[in-house]
Parts: C-alpha cells; sequence; structure tokens
DNA sequence: CATTGAATAT
DNA sequence: CATATTCAAT
C-alpha cells in the first residue's frame, strides 16, 4: 500500500530549501503523499490537502473525531462501588477489576490502550452517574476516544509523521468539527434534554426517577455489600486476634456498620415485598375493571356506569401509588451516605491492616471526593452521625499510635 | 516512561 | 490563522 512512501529529508543534505515537497505535477498517480516542510528557521509541517485527506481517511476509518468506542458494557454497581472502596487499588486497576467483573457476564474483551486510558479517566464520571442516578439504570458505558494520534499515525502510514503533528492536528481537527456540531445542534432542536447528561454536574432532573433508580441502586447493592462486610469482618475479627485491642475498635465499628447494613436489607426486603403486594393488588383491581367494563358494556345502557366505575378505580389507583411514594424512603439512607462511611471505615483502619500501601489510597480530585460530594442529608434523619464520629476517633487513635 | 488532550506560544 | 510546544494528567 503505502511501500513506497519517502520519508523525510532528514539528513544533513540540504539540497532543497524554500518548500520540500514530493508533489509537483498536479495530480500523481501514486497516493504517496510526501511532507512538506516549510522554510528553514523552523521547519514547520505543512498539512497540505492531500495529507489532510489522508489524515481525515484514517480518521473517518477510525470512526470519526469524536467517534467514541463504547466498551465495558455494563459495569456492575456492586464491582463499581466495591472497586471503588478498596483503597489498595489505583484507578486503573479499579476499572480493570470493575471490568473484569461485568465481563464474565458480556464476553467484552478490551485491550486498547488508549481506551483503557480515557475509561479510567472516566472512573469517577462513572461513579457520579451512579450515585446520581439519573442514567439508565444498571448499564454503564465508557467511553473512549478511538481516533487519537497513535492510532490516526498508524492508520495514515505516512512516515515522518510524529505523534506531535497528529495531536496538534487533531485537536484543531476536532475542534472544526465540534463547532459544526454545536451550530446544526443548535439550530436543530432544543427539545433534547435526555441526551446530554454531560459531565460531572449531572442534577438530577427528576427527583423522582432518582429515587427510584437510588432504591433500585440500593437493591442491587445492598446484598453484595453485605456479603463484602461479612467476609472483612472475618478478616477483622482474625487480625484482631493478633494484634490485640487496637483492632477491636475498629471491629466495633466495622460491626455497627454491618448491623446497619442488614437493617438496610430488612427494610428494604420490605420495601420489595410491599412493592410485590401492591403490583398483586393493582392487577386484580384493573382485572376487576375490564369485568366490570366487559359486563357493563354486554348491556348496552350500562356503559356510563362502566365508566364511573372505572374512573373511580383509576383515582383509586393513582392514590395508592402517591400513597406508596413516601412510605419507607425517608428510613433509607442513600447509598453514597453507605458509601461514604464504609469508606471512612476503610480508610481508617486499612492503613494499620495493610501496613502503607503505596501512599494515599484515593487521589484527592478523585472517587473519593466525588462519593463525598453529594450533599448528605438527602435523605434527613442524620441517623450516619455519630458513627461516622466514632469512626473519626478511631481514625484519630490509629494515626497516634504510629 | 509513553501517551493524551488542553492550553499556550510562535 | 496554522503549526509547535508546553503543561498536566494518567
Amino acid at each position: 500500500m503505502y511501500s513506497s512512501i519517502h520519508s523525510l529529508a532528514m539528513d544533513g543534505s540540504v539540497g532543497v530549501h524554500g518548500e520540500f515537497r514530493g508533489s509537483m505535477d498536479g495530480t500523481h498517480l501514486t497516493g504517496d503523499p510526501c511532507l512538506v516542510l516549510s522554510t528553514d528557521p523552523k521547519p514547520r509541517l505543512r498539512w497540505t490537502a492531500e495529507l489532510h485527506d489522508r489524515f481525515v481517511d484514517a480518521v473517518a476509518q477510525l470512526g470519526g473525531p469524536d467517534s467514541v468506542l463504547e466498551i465495558g458494557g455494563p459495569i456492575n454497581l456492586s464491582s463499581l462501588l466495591f472497586v471503588n472502596n478498596c483503597p489498595s487499588l489505583n484507578n486503573s486497576r479499579k476499572y480493570m477489576c470493575a471490568l473484569e467483573a461485568s465481563q464474565s457476564a458480556l464476553g467484552v474483551s478490551v485491550s486498547s490502550e488508549s481506551f483503557r486510558r480515557s475509561a479510567v479517566a472516566e472512573l469517577p464520571r462513572l461513579m457520579v452517574l451512579h450515585l446520581e442516578p439519573s442514567f439508565e439504570a444498571k448499564t454503564l458505558h465508557a467511553l473512549a476516544y478511538e481516533a487519537t494520534p497513535k492510532t490516526i499515525m498508524r492508520t495514515m502510514g505516512v512516515k515522518g509523521l510524529t505523534l506531535y503533528h497528529l495531536k496538534s492536528h487533531l485537536q484543531k481537527y476536532r475542534l472544526g468539527k465540534q463547532s459544526c456540531k454545536d451550530l446544526t445542534e443548535n439550530s436543530k432542536d432544543v427539545s433534547c434534554i435526555a441526551e446530554s447528561q454531560d459531565t460531572g454536574s449531572s442534577t438530577s432532573t427528576s427527583s423522582k426517577l432518582a429515587q427510584d433508580l437510588n432504591e433500585y441502586a440500593n437493591v442491587l447493592f445492598l446484598p453484595f455489600l453485605s456479603t463484602y462486610l461479612e467476609e472483612d469482618t472475618k478478616t477483622l475479627k482474625s487480625e484482631a486476634n493478633c494484634r490485640g485491642y487496637q483492632v477491636t475498635e475498629a471491629l466495633r465499628v466495622q460491626m455497627e456498620v454491618q448491623r446497619r447494613l442488614h437493617e438496610q436489607l430488612e427494610v428494604q426486603q420490605r420495601l420489595q415485598l410491599r412493592i410485590e403486594a401492591q403490583s398483586k393488588y393493582l392487577q386484580s383491581i384493573l382485572e376487576k375493571a375490564c369485568n366490570a367494563l366487559n359486563d357493563h358494556a354486554a348491556a348496552t345502557s350500562g356503559l356510563e356506569a362502566a365508566r364511573d366505575k372505572l374512573s373511580e378505580l383509576a383515582i383509586k389507583v393513582s392514590n395508592d401509588c402517591n400513597g406508596l411514594d413516601p412510605f419507607d424512603t425517608p428510613k433509607i439512607p442513600s447509598l453514597s451516605e453507605l458509601a461514604t462511611s464504609l469508606e471512612n471505615r476503610i480508610s481508617s483502619d486499612l492503613p494499620a491492616r495493610f501496613g502503607n500501601c503505596n501512599g494515599s489510597p484515593f487521589s484527592p480530585t478523585g472517587e473519593a471526593a466525588i462519593l463525598k460530594k453529594r450533599p448528605r442529608p438527602l435523605f434527613g434523619n442524620g441517623d450516619l452521625v455519630p458513627l461516622e464520629g466514632r469512626i473519626g476517633q478511631v481514625e484519630w487513635m490509629m494515626s497516634n499510635m504510629g
């Protein structure tokens, strides 16, 4: 293909000045794009139309300037949160763990480095999306540019082109494309809101939906957390035997968390039951309605009565739904609360358990911060506060015992 | 260290 | 402007 691509005149033999170019005769058949440099003091690469075309081709081949590779598919809420709470994992590890965990269900394989990079960079945002549940339930997609300088360079196959050339050009290219897009989108329709769940500051639009999803997240997450906590407690206990009283406080905290968790679980189960019961109830009502309608429809005169009955039922149903809404939910602390307390506990006792895990477990701007970012009092009872206070004590104690 | 994207610099 | 270089992040 590009076998006959001439490399740049790098050697000292400066036989050419002015512009070094490869194609003078207007259209030449060999599609080999030679690099054209501008003159002396700073030979700059000139992006000729041809070269640019080649560039555009490559980018298009890679899916477009801002094409992103959707990978990872569904990432389990559980795995994501779990790895997020593991201080010994760095971001890449975290992501890979989460991905591995969910890959088993998917059969997706991930190898691209650029993808990996961006995906990892996406992790904090994914976390936010999770805790700010304005996204589609349990499916997460990590996004990564496919057309990166490196891939473009490989695709173009033009010798002498460097990453820096591509990088710069790509930056401009992306910007240009984006402005185009912006214009068309601006002029097109303003009505699409759901699509843009833009960067970190995703403010939940529908609080009702958010609440529902948060509960959903609880349902998903709690059992998992429970299992994890139990195992963790085991190891903690065994360590307590070895290390004596120092760990007992941490153990107490741990058990406390666990106890609370079980409470949550119970509440959750009750909620589940009630939801099921409710749905059955509604179903029966609907059936009755249908029957009533049929009966009365048979006797043509009874139509009005049927309608009345139906609307009556409708009112009843809607009332029931409203009644369903506020109940119990205030008792369920948000997921972020739970995660926060758990994370506090972990970060307080883990350094003691692991020795030093290579410095700070969480990057300062990283997920830990994000987890805490959500306003605490979402479900107002400051129930967790005393617990956290005690955790603070433990932390202090740990850090003081050297 | 390699690579990237954003922000500057020329 | 168009390209290069630097900066920060991972």
